[in-house]
Order: structure tokens, then sequence, then C-alpha cells
DNA sequence: CTAGGATGACCGGTCGGTCGGTCATTCATG
DNA sequence: CATGAATGACCGACCGACCGGTCATCCTAG
């Protein structure tokens, strides 16, 4: 019986090395060579872990997604008011961008591949899918609010949406231009914002 | 002196050619010979005009947001109370959704390439500088309101930021997936809460 | 005939993916 | 215990498709 090794714990490492070598250069100037010496291993070898490039690329999206979604749930277990929830969930958001920059700046590429085309790749069906979880948990908790009488929103999921969107649109704008605002100045403005628009 | 062509013409034609190829295939899997096609004129002829594939992005940059600005001073030009000019600017933001949507599409590469990098690159100077007039812009319309006393606001710059990082943002979704919300329902449910969040 | 303009065959570099082969480890066997 | 066969893991030289950019050539109006 030969070697064995963690085959999940190198696969890890090998979508830790394309995230910061796909952050860096970008998912089509990225070779497939930059990333087995990122991982530290031969090139023959990534291929004994994905199958193609996209392949590689597809699972980081689905690791990168799993591993912030796990982030968020580590920083809003235990609260309970919707309102404290969804000024907590603002502010890890806004943690996020300086965070989890490699992952925003891979991000673009998942943005330019899902908005394009008809829609039907694996690509485009887990976005869609992974937008409308998000989308979803952000309106459970404004839902739980207007239920409880703390806060007052017609459509929780048309809310949810615009609260997401501008959040993404803010690392958009961050990341082009660190100079454009100070983060913790619009994290203020921005959640007194959000709250007063739900009040009651 | 032999055949003489509007070289403006054919190079806005050419840009147009890009902007359609680029959308349909994002920045990098777009060839030369696609977008020269796409144009009627053979590829030779594409390096007439512009020298290079990063050039011919580059200028499409360009273009495409001057053409974008002069649409918005169309859509907007007469109107005087701040008030009246935020709700038809989001209302035409809103127009470019599905009126330019390859200009979005386009724009992804854009801010993939942006967002990557030691932010020295010419794109780069430009994406920001657009990003800091297109802020600038709105805030004059929002510190004009609190001049005449229609509207309330601490830091026109800042919302301004975010008023233009929630249009982005919903662009995004909106192109990642089209039922995510429907396009009029948000436009009523934005302008409102953006109104009422400036309302003195 | 002249010259501006257009062209597409071609070149050269690049990179995703393959594959033949090496290495390390284990263990059945004598 | 020695050893060599079996096997999982790893690797990087190599291949071939692809594509940005060039340039020798052709076309056409005057």
């Amino acid at each position: 019986m030969p070697i064995i090794v963690d085959k999940d714990r190198k696969r890890r490492e090998i979508l830790e090395a394309a995230m910061r070598v796909f952050s860096r250069e970008g998912y089509h100037r990225a070779k497939m060579e930059a990333v087995a010496e990122e991982a530290g291993i031969g090139k023959g070898t990534v291929y004994e872990y994905f199958k193609s490039k996209t392949d590689l690329f597809l699972a980081l999206h689905d690791h990168m997604l799993a591993e912030l979604k796990a982030f968020y749930m580590k920083e809003l277990e235990g609260i309970q008011q919707p309102a404290a929830l969804l000024e907590r969930f603002i502010a890890v958001a806004f943690q996020t961008f300086r965070l989890w920059e490699p992952f925003f700046l891979v991000f673009f590429d998942y943005w330019a591949e899902g908005g394009r085309g008809e829609q039907q790749t694996l690509l485009q069906t887990r976005l869609r899918e992974a937008y409308a979880v998000a989308r979803n948990d952000v309106a459970a908790i404004i839902a739980a609010g207007v239920k409880d009488g703390s806060l007052r929103c017609d459509n929780p999921l048309l809310a949810a949406a615009s609260i997401l969107a501008t959040l993404d649109g803010l690392v958009l704008q961050w990341l082009c231009d660190r100079d454009a605002f100070d983060l913790d100045a619009m994290r203020e403005s921005l959640t007194q914002t959000i709250l007063r628009s739900l009040q009651p």
C-alpha cells in the first residue's frame, strides 16, 4: 500500500492557491502552472484534483461562498432582534470588504461570466442560486422584524435585494478606488439609512 | 488622391462592433477577428484604427461612458428641482438596464480589470475618474437640494456613492438573474426609499 | 500610374491539458 | 529480516490549438 494523503486538505490548498492567483491575475490571465506553483505542487497534480481550469473555477466559487457563509453564520449567531441582526449583518459585510478582498476580486470574474450568455451554464445557475439564498436570508430577517413589529416593510424581498445590491456596489466602487469613501463612515451612514427606512 | 473614408465614422463602427462582441463573449474570449467580422471589415483594418486589443478595450471604455453620459444629459435636461432630478435620474438609470444591456455586460470586464492590481494602469485611472465624476454629479444634485431646503443630508458625497453603488449592484444582480426582481417595482421602491431618506 | 486604403495568410508565442515515468510506502513472501 | 511487487501520488516535458499582431500584396479612385 502506497502513500496516502489527505485529499480533502490538498484540494483545499489548491483552491486557496487558486483564489490568490485568480484574484491577483484574473481568471483568464491566470496560468494553471502559476496555481500549481502557488500551491507548491506540480502542474500535473492540479489535474489530479480538478479536471480542467473551468472545473477549478467553478469549484472555487462553491468553496468561497461556503466559507463566506460560514463566516457570516459565526459572526451573526446568537443575535435575536431583527434590527440588531440587520445592523450586525451590515457591519460584517463591511468587515469582509477588507478581510475577504481576494474573494471579491475573484468574484469580478464570476459576475462577468455569470451575466453573459443564455444563463444556462452551471456557473450561472450556481450564481443565481447564491443570490436567491442571500436575498431570502436577508428578507427573512426583515420579515421577522415586521412580524414582531420592530420593523416596517412592504416587500422584504425587494428590500433585501436592494440592500445586497448596495453592498455589492460598494465593494466594486471601493475596490476600484480605495479612496472613494471612508469605509467606516460609509458603514455608519448606510446602517442609519437602512434602519431608518425600515422603521415602523 | 484615392479613396477617402470617414475615419471617425469607421472608428465608431469598430467600437460598436467591439461592444457587441465583447458583451457577447467577454473581453478575453473575444477575438479580434470576430470584432473585424462584426464590423464587416478585415482584421488588419482594425489595426489601422487601434494599435492593439488593449487599446481598443480602453477606447471602448471612454466611448461608452461618453455615450452614456450624453444619454443622461439628454434625459435630465431642463429639470430644476433637486428631488425631481434625483427621481428622474433613478428612472433613467433603470431604463439603461434594458437599453444599455451590452454596455453593462462589457462593464463587467472593466470592473474586473480595474479592481485588480496596483491601480496604476490607464484603465484604472479612467475608471476611478469616471466614478469620481458620477459621485460628484449626484452629490451636486443633493447639495443643491440641501441648499434650497428641499432635501436634508449630512454628507452628499457619501449618499451619492451609496446611491450609485445600489444602482450598480442592481444591474449586476439583474443581469445574473432577470427574474431576481421586477425592475419597475424595484425602481418605485428604491425611489421611495432614497427620497424619503433625504427628506428634511 | 499613383497612393491611400484594405486585407488575410502567416508567424510566433502562449498555455491548457496529457502522459509516460519516477518516487515513496506498504506488505506479502521466502 | 530482506526484497520486490503493487499502487497511490506526483510531476514536468511536451503537444497542439489558438490568437494577437504583422506585412506583402491587392484594389480602386483619380
